[in-house]
DNA sequence: GCCTGCTATGTTATCGATAACATGAAATGT
DNA sequence: ACATTTCATGTTATCGATAACATAGCAGGC
């Protein structure tokens, strides 16, 4: 009788593909995973063993005595539902799947406590890299990720100083040269919209490059013609209707669906795009390119942000120490359309 | 000298907490999972030596003594990138947190093969519970995920047979209910828009509903007046434009972005919704709320149903090993706007 | 005073795989 | 022909925690 008798439904063990196929357990290991040290005559005795049982690897035991690490990588994305977030975490998981690694998925809901629940959690678990999306505010999240030794890597803005590792476009140079480009097409009067800068660094980093960008212009930057509003459509609408009554001509909207609520707040009141106001979108999300007018925006790379970030963690798998930050830029573009 | 002076980057160990502590790594593994059987001074002084030692309980080996389970929750959706699934994993997130587990999410890209690899990667992980979002196709998956004993929650379409347990709506009682809303409206050439039926068993049940009503109210069922596109709202727009000149006075949308790529269509062409055509659509999007006209939709409980998912699983977790099927139908709602 | 029971802690074996080392047989070199 | 390398496989120890069992100390009951 197998000692698998007593609880039925549970998986079978490399053992009990071992005796099936006469052969011990270290050779079934090897079978699985360096099929070239094993002859072929047992490598097929040990594949059919492998099919008759159903057997499925215990990445849990192998994981822990192999490196102590799981092959999972970790990702904190402030909110799951956000569709830019999910074009990285898309990017991620495609290339970490080419090398059979899987994802781990939490949300921090844009707070730090949450956050570092949330990365004590994931290294408790020992995954072999993570990425985080914000930077990470709570001090003792930092001290427990850089302690942890993985690699690490931040996709939320170009910080100068990272924990480990960043692939980014930079958020500032970004604010700068939309803000620039409505300069360029002759707007004085430009507002700026997103969300609360407090809570995203990156809003904070955007606000401060159209700041800039004003200056240069020798524009006046008017607080009246700067708002921060919550996210979804409906307040990119009513962001906009506060700005042009706060004599804007044009406004960049700094947060993902804003634009689009405001182009379609334009639609319904029957405003004029650009005659009345200007929009100018961060995100080039596809139906900014749908409505009408199609909106000018700034196009971020977010796959390939999510994809470069899997590649650094997977280059340092098991390799190389080298404990120099890595800093990779990977820029962004202006789609200029028809509401600019 | 520590045992640790090799490599140095790495997490500390029980037994390195133990020593600090004064204690047996015994006593500490209590301290941290059942505080009540520690007296209080020891448990101080534990208490400060995981602080000290910045220590992160290895989940790892825990897990595999323990119940030989990560405390982890597998989820397999078609695209991480859609934000209706997007809804649901955030319920599922939530859900699970609350209990201390945490969610790892693999995207199938709608292909049976992908789902076949990632159910057999994700159960290498050994999961505590899996959630699925498509009916499983592959039939050595299925077998593989019986064969598994842990808690299965389909979450797609309320199947008659599921695996194990099911949460859903039923995309077939959807789509009835929703032509039969717009047989109700008056209108008699009802037009059906939809992703391949043929990759996504929602879209095919939704177009059998669909169906059912007219052939309920006497309506003739036109082919003509049936299209299967890809996804995005641009051929949301394309299948109006086909589906109106094939004759249509209405058209349900049952893949997801379609019906706001039609309306967005029509505001360009200038066409009158719904006095030229009128526009349903599958998912209430918030944005569907936001265009013009506001558009008649179905209100899907997505984040519930990732939550209720979830407490299945918390539910069966260690729990009874009852193998009757659970079946829970959490049900739509017709909101109605402007554009029927 | 001795047995019973309870509390706080320690010891040993174990989860399922793999690293490190060991071995016997075949192949190769000189 | 014999030493040496290579190849295919087996044996043992181990990863870091926890279950199961063991034990010492102290309280209370009769």
């Amino acid at each position: 009788m197998s000692r698998r008798a007593d609880p039925p439904a549970t998986h079978a063990r490399m053992q009990d593909v071992a005796k099936r196929a006469s052969v011990s357990a270290m050779t079934v290991s090897r079978a699985l995973r360096a099929p070239d040290q094993v002859s072929e005559k047992t490598r097929r005795r040990i594949a059919r063993a492998v099919r008759d049982t159903g057997y499925v690897p215990n990445e849990l035991a192998g994981g822990l005595r192999a490196f102590n690490r799981t092959k999972l990588v970790a990702a904190i994305v402030p909110s799951v539902r956000n569709s830019l977030f999910a074009a990285t975490s898309h990017g991620m998981s495609d290339a970490l799947r080419a090398r059979g690694i899987n994802l781990m998925l939490g949300d921090s809901h844009y707070s730090p406590d949450e956050e570092e629940d949330l990365v004590r959690a994931f290294l408790a678990q020992r995954p072999c890299g993570i990425v985080l999306h914000d930077a990470v505010r709570s001090p003792r999240a930092r001290k427990l990720l850089l302690k942890s030794g993985i690699p690490i890597v931040e996709v939320g803005d170009l910080t100068r100083n990272p924990l480990d590792m960043v692939v980014s476009y930079s958020n500032y140079a970004a604010g700068k040269a939309m803000a620039r480009h409505l300069v360029g097409r002759g707007y004085r009067r430009i507002g700026f919209a997103s969300l609360a800068t407090a809570i995203t660094a990156r809003s904070a980093a955007r606000l401060k490059g159209y700041k800039t960008a004003l200056r240069e212009a020798d524009l006046s930057i008017d607080p009246a013609r700067i708002v921060e509003v919550e996210g979804g459509f409906a307040s990119g609408g009513a962001a906009l209707v506060r700005l042009v009554e706060a004599g804007a001509d044009a406004v960049f909207f700094a947060g993902d669906v804003l634009a689009v609520g405001a182009a379609l707040e334009c639609q319904r009141r029957g405003w004029k795009v650009p005659g009345q106001v200007a929009i100018a979108s961060f995100d080039d999300h596809e139906i900014a390119a749908q409505v009408t007018p199609a909106l000018t925006a700034l196009r971020i790379p977010r796959y390939e942000i999510g994809r470069r970030a899997a590649e650094l963690i997977l280059e340092r798998h098991g390799g190389v120490k080298h404990r120099k930050p890595v800093v990779i830029d990977v820029g962004f573009e202006i789609i200029a359309r028809d509401s600019t």
